[in-house]
DNA sequence: ATTATATGTGACAAGTTGTCATTAATCAAG
DNA sequence: CTTGATTAATGACAACTTGTCACATATAAT
């Protein structure tokens, strides 16, 4: 987490911070980055960047942070508005996010964001994100409150939070492929709509008799 | 690819500096891993090194290949016992390939590959190894020749390569949760057949007069 | 005006990578 | 053998990193 120190300094100078780094995790990836780089861009001394951040991924968890969309925000107000069903609230979810982040003027940070992302940082970056607490949902109210179970073949809210939880990892991986083949906004949802079909539905066949699986 | 000076060293130093290498990348990701150490480990010349590899990733790539399991081999086979059930199929070949990976000796290796696999060099990777073209099935069969598509919803050829391929991604996916949470062998193959069972037959409980879906 | 306290600074040690002129070893042919 | 030609090995080097720290400079509080 960023030092007191760097939340007391003026817009100013924090935005000339934000935009340095910006500037340089837009082309390259957190391994990539180097910090001389980013204070040669925000024009501060390389003591005050060490002053506010413990290091390269402390600035960048918090710009992740700073601009990762409110997804749960969103994936709430998504399965509200379909009425709590799965493939439909999903759906109009997974179609919105992929627009949002591939529409943004962000376009370079979250490309090399999502192409460089590994398991480690992920939940490194997610403890961070956690911990944070922007990210409450209004009055308390929780994701899976607002999903129809009755839908679903899960028992337990446990094995419910995996199912969505485990689309959002599909949701993400969809997005990389995304970037990486160059895939458009349209051909990149469609690709997650295709998917979120097979887990909505199987893939494979029943036949009457076996129905009751 | 290491260059042919590389090839030519005796069985000795190739070994010596496969070792010195394994040790490093065995505790360290390939970020963190240093070229500096590993010729200190293998006791070659900093200059050698660059006479046999490109870069630090060069290396790396060729220990991926090198130290990969078989896997195209490992679920043709699968397949073909199960014979061509998809289901059976899958979930023979993942619970083998689960155990191969956490039981293997060079699990070090193996953790900080999955831990620290990101999209990018996953590809780079691959393209890699398919260039490489050890990895032919026998006698010029497919996998998509030994699974019974009849049971599946996908029409062509191209979407059930596109799910095989989707669910292989799942699986890489449930063992680097397994590393992260670090899970038992079991619980990892256990988290694997729940979600190729959502996959196979669906999340949702279909009524039976939508059953035509 | 005088302490405290909080910020800003750049030179620095200790590390990294990739290169390159030079030296050493190996091989082929007269 | 000996002489060239090819191939391989070497470590010093420039050019970069990173994180630290003694010191300079603001700002606030008494």
């Amino acid at each position: 987490m960023p030092s007191q120190t760097f939340f007391n300094l003026s817009e100013e100078k924090k935005k000339r911070l934000i935009a340095g780094a910006m500037k340089e995790f837009s082309s390259k990836s957190l391994n990539d980055a180097s910090i001389s780089n980013i204070v040669k861009n925000s024009k501060i001394s390389r003591g005050s960047f060490y002053q506010y951040f413990e290091d390269k991924k402390d600035l960048y968890f918090y710009l992740i942070g700073k601009f990762r969309y409110n997804y749960r925000q969103l994936m709430f107000k998504c399965f509200q508005e379909e009425e709590g069903d799965f493939f439909k609230g999903y759906k109009a979810f997974g179609e919105k996010y992929i627009r949002l982040i591939m529409e943004s003027e962000k376009f370079g940070f979250f490309e090399n964001m999502y192409m460089h992302m590994n398991y480690q940082i992920n939940q490194e970056a997610r403890v961070d994100f956690d911990h944070a607490d922007h990210q409450k949902l209004p009055e308390g109210k929780r994701i899976i409150d607002v999903v129809d179970k009755s839908q679903l073949k899960m028992a337990t809210d446990k094995d419910i939070i995996d199912i969505l939880r485990y689309i959002l990892s599909m949701l993400n991986d969809t997005i990389m492929e995304g970037f990486w083949k160059e895939l458009s906004i349209t051909q990149t949802q469609e690709l997650f709509v295709k998917r979120l079909e097979w887990i909505t539905y199987g893939v494979k066949i029943i036949k009457e008799k076996e129905a009751s699986q």
